[in-house]
DNA sequence: ACTCTGCGAAGAGGA
């Protein structure tokens, strides 16, 4: 075989194999030239020498899962080659071929066979062929190629291995057992997962002589206290709880694989091969993209006019659009049953059709180059969404982390564990620090924003701000960043969400801050995009490198930390937006990376995320600002003073959450009103909606008998979004601009069957994804009505977080929609209620008013 | 009892 001796052992390892491909190709280019092709002799060790001749390099870094065997893995090369078989004749055969850089031991010998042994099942199963029996090895080092032949004994050996392994997994996340350790100090002793092993070994009742291994135990596990080793069994469990929800979830997806289409897939499909989209992929920053249609273009196009809202199943055509979006990763199957064949990246979608940006050529495991581009049209697609289950070793790795022998993370222990208060050093604020007297001089803040500040400056290990709804939590950490940075700290900033990072940063840019965002282009707000590395282009590693070092502030996700250019970087502080939607295990990557930190948010906003009941239940839902802040309330700085609601709706959230913390920032905030044009005559209880000097409005629908719907696991309420187009139509009539209107409601059906309805300048969200944001006029539907209603106590709407992040989005105008009778049995919201009867806002609306229910 | 954001990628071998 033709080789490449100049192959830099330590070079990028796809240029290497792009290399080889080229070698090979060269060699059958050359063999064409000659007589025959032959081909060379490889070393089949028992089985002796065999002809083999490569005939096509199908694929490097293939990509390959088998769920029948419950593996997958990543394939060198993929290559066609022509072997004499055991009876003399040539045969076409397909091989996986795995390069090895390193020097041939026994040891390594038979690992590298097993790989290639696992690797012909995973072939068999992608290119549907039965008889891929063999596999070739080829050691750089030697310029070797040896070929590997399956015997049926290895591969059953080597499946019940896998068994083992996979039933340890489920062991230790089941019920807390982990396998026996190897008790080898001289192989341990240099192990990378040392630190994590001892860790677990010691949480889970190991000592010093189950681990066999001595002092080196001791060393790695002797400062652990009883409330390290519980808080890391305790999350460590929550975390299993929560992975389990999402491996139920996966299997869902593999269930549904063929034919159905779920709402977090798409199907059918098919290649969109018009202009501008070629069937060979359309080369865009070194990706392959590809444009793919719903298989009845009819369907895709469809305008969703005439709708009727009595049956909102009719609407749910299209979707399954809103349920992936741009940079989600996805896999790229067939529907005639080639799961897997593809993955990538959605990089835009619409009513019209999808665009998935792959890293290679998509193509049809198998196909030849001549009917390539013929295969790929004529079949029929389905694009899932890649369900990663990274996050979860993403929030164990952080939690092990947090107890590793080393002083930093010691110090973290302290505040995290142990719950030490926030120290600060108060000489700080009477230094001739220029950062301190910015802060006091800075005119455009107020004296919360400023104390907040200096709270920051002063901070020795940590500091929180409370920043309750619309108090400028934003421009406090800005001023905060322009303050650290005079002192020539670094700074890393971060949140859960690519928007709320971005959100920040945004306004660093405004203030002429320089700093670099890590993050994926597709995720990364437009405005920032100049920031990213991957936009700026042709920067050298050199210009990357350089760039890191002198860049002071660094913007990325909580899940982001482990980008390779953020390795081994630290940072003087760590400023984390939104931290009261944090799960405890993933704010812990990023403060690990500071030697203080800050935490922003308010939890009295929505928790973070959790999908397990048991998990949230068991305290999952208990973000690490909530903890802090719950047990030093005396050390957080608050922001009262808000800038978005007017008196009347501040009011609300001052009474039912606040205890009267808030305070309008201005008199024009507290008297703010919308503005109405003068338009026809209207209906009573419109007008008495619409009162520009009733900022607060509860319109009950008992008299209508509006009651919830329920189908397919969502509840929509039809009565109250008649209601609520009336109501927008009737804003809109009057001038109000549609960008100034949004309605809000807890569920997604409800939020669908509204949006299909009201004009499209009008934004409606679910409460949840409305956090962060505000409009001048805003609508709440609260969608629960019914005659037998238990409490809702138990459902969505008894969360007193998401009434609070409702109540508080408005800045003008509030119009709530919901049934008195219903709601009133969550304490909160009767409460609500009795409140916006007092301020004069309760309406109760019957059908002599109403016509349409 | 219905809320949904994020996340890439490999392998050998030295202390
Ligand atoms: N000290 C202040 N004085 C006047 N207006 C302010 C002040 N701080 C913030 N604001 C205003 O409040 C609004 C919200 O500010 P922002 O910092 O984005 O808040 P948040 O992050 O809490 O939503 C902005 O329009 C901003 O101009």
């Amino acid at each position: 075989m033709a080789t490449n001796s100049k192959v830099e052992r330590h070079g990028d390892r796809s240029k290497v194999l792009e290399g080889s491909r080229v070698d090979l190709e060269r060699e059958r280019d050359e063999e064409d030239e000659g007589q025959e092709r032959r081909g060379s002799v490889v070393d089949f060790g028992n089985n002796g020498g065999k002809q083999v001749l490569v005939t096509e390099v199908m694929d490097i870094e293939e990509m390959a899962w088998a769920p029948k065997y419950g593996l997958k893995g990543i394939i060198d090369a993929s290559l066609r080659i022509r072997m004499v078989s055991d009876f003399g004749d040539s045969q076409e055969t397909i091989v996986p071929l795995e390069f090895k850089s390193g020097k041939i031991t026994s040891q390594t010998t038979t690992e590298h066979h097993a790989q290639v042994i696992l690797y012909t099942l995973l072939m068999s199963e992608r290119y549907l062929v039965k008889e891929i029996d063999a596999g070739l090895l080829y050691y750089l080092f030697t310029d070797e190629t040896r070929g590997v032949k399956v015997q049926r004994s290895d591969l059953i050996g080597l499946i019940m291995r896998r068994n083992e392994l996979a039933s340890d997994l489920v062991k230790a996340s089941t019920s807390r057992l982990l396998p026996p350790m190897l008790k080898n100090p001289m192989v341990c002793k240099s192990c990378r997962h040392l630190n994590s092993c001892t860790i677990y070994h010691k949480a889970y009742g190991g000592d010093q002589d189950t681990s066999g291994l001595g002092d080196l135990f001791d060393r790695n596990v002797g400062h652990l206290t009883t409330a390290d080793i519980e808080f890391l069994k305790h999350w460590d469990h929550l975390i299993d709880l929560e992975a389990k929800t999402c491996r139920v979830a996966s299997k869902e997806m593999r269930a549904c694989r063929l034919g159905e289409s779920s709402s977090s897939c798409l199907s059918p499909l098919v290649l969109d091969v018009t202009t501008g989209y070629p069937a060979d992929g359309l080369l865009k920053n070194d990706r392959y993209v590809y444009h793919f249609i719903h298989q009845n273009g009819a369907r895709c196009n469809r305008e969703a006019n005439n709708v009727d809202i009595r049956q909102p199943s009719k609407l749910q055509v299209g979707s399954f659009i809103s349920s992936l979006k741009c940079g989600d990763f996805v896999i790229i199957s067939t529907e005639s049953g080639r799961p897997a064949i593809a993955n990538g990246m959605i990089c835009s979608i619409s009513q019209r059709g999808v665009s998935v940006s792959l890293s290679k050529l998509l193509r049809l495991p198998g196909s030849y180059c001549t009917s390539e581009t013929a295969d790929l049209t004529r079949e029929v697609w389905r694009i899932d969404k890649d369900e990663i289950a990274s996050v979860y070793a993403t929030m164990r790795f952080n939690l092990v982390e947090l107890f590793f022998p080393r002083l930093q993370n010691s110090l973290l222990r302290k505040v995290i564990v142990g719950l030490e208060p926030p120290r600060f050093d108060s000489g700080v604020l009477v230094s001739q620090d220029p950062a301190v007297s910015y802060v006091r001089l800075e005119k455009s803040i107020n004296d919360d924003q400023r104390r907040a500040i200096q709270k920051i400056l002063s901070a020795k290990n940590y500091s929180l701000i409370l920043g309750m709804p619309g108090t400028g939590k934003t421009s406090t950490m800005v001023h905060a960043v322009k303050a650290l940075l005079m002192r020539g700290q670094s700074i890393l900033l971060t949140s859960y969400t690519n928007s709320a990072v971005d959100n920040l940063l945004i306004k660093l840019k405004t203030q002429g801050i320089d700093f670099v965002r890590i993050g994926r282009l597709e995720v990364v707000h437009n405005d920032v995009h100049q920031h990213c590395f991957s936009a700026t282009g042709a920067s050298s590693l050199d210009d990357i490198r350089q760039r890191m070092e002198q860049v002071r502030v660094v913007g990325v996700t909580c899940l982001g930390i482990y980008h390779p250019l953020l390795v081994n970087k630290k940072f003087d502080v760590c400023i984390m937006d939104e931290a009261g939607q944090i799960t405890l295990p993933v704010s812990l990557g990023p403060l690990m990376l500071a030697s203080m930190f800050v935490l922003v948010g308010d939890h009295y906003q929505l928790p973070p995320l959790v999908q397990s009941p048991e998990a949230r239940e068991k305290g999952m839902k208990v973000s690490l600002f909530c903890r802090l802040s719950e047990a030093h309330p005396q050390a957080i700085a608050t922001l009262q003073c808000q800038y978005r609601m007017c008196s009347g709706i501040m009011e609300l959230s001052n009474l039912l959450i606040y205890g009267n913390r808030l305070r309008c920032g201005s008199p024009e905030i507290a008297d703010a009103k919308i503005k109405l044009s003068l338009a026809e005559p209207i209906t009573a209880w419109i007008k008495e909606v619409l009162d520009p000097n009733k900022s607060v409005i509860f319109i009950n629908t008992d008299n209508l008998l509006a009651f919830e719907m329920r189908e397919n696991d969502g509840i929509h309420n039809p009565s109250e979004c008649s209601i609520i187009l009336e109501i927008t139509r009737e804003l809109l009539e009057r001038e109000v601009p549609g960008d100034e209107i949004g309605v809000i409601t807890p569920y997604n059906s409800q939020a669908s069957l509204i949006q299909r309805v009201v004009n499209s300048s009008i934004e409606v969200h679910t409460i949840d994804k409305y956090q962060g944001r505000d409009k001048d006029c805003l609508i709440v539907s609260f969608v629960r009505a019914s005659e037998n209603a238990k409490a809702c106590n138990s459902s969505i709407l008894g969360d007193w977080h998401r009434i609070n992040v409702a109540l508080t989005r408005a800045k003008k105008k509030l119009i709530m929609v919901g049934s008195c009778g219903t709601l009133s049995r969550v304490p909160l919201l009767k409460l609500l209620i009795e409140k916006v009867n007092e301020q004069g806002g309760l309406l109760h609306i019957s059908k002599k008013d109403f016509g349409a229910a």
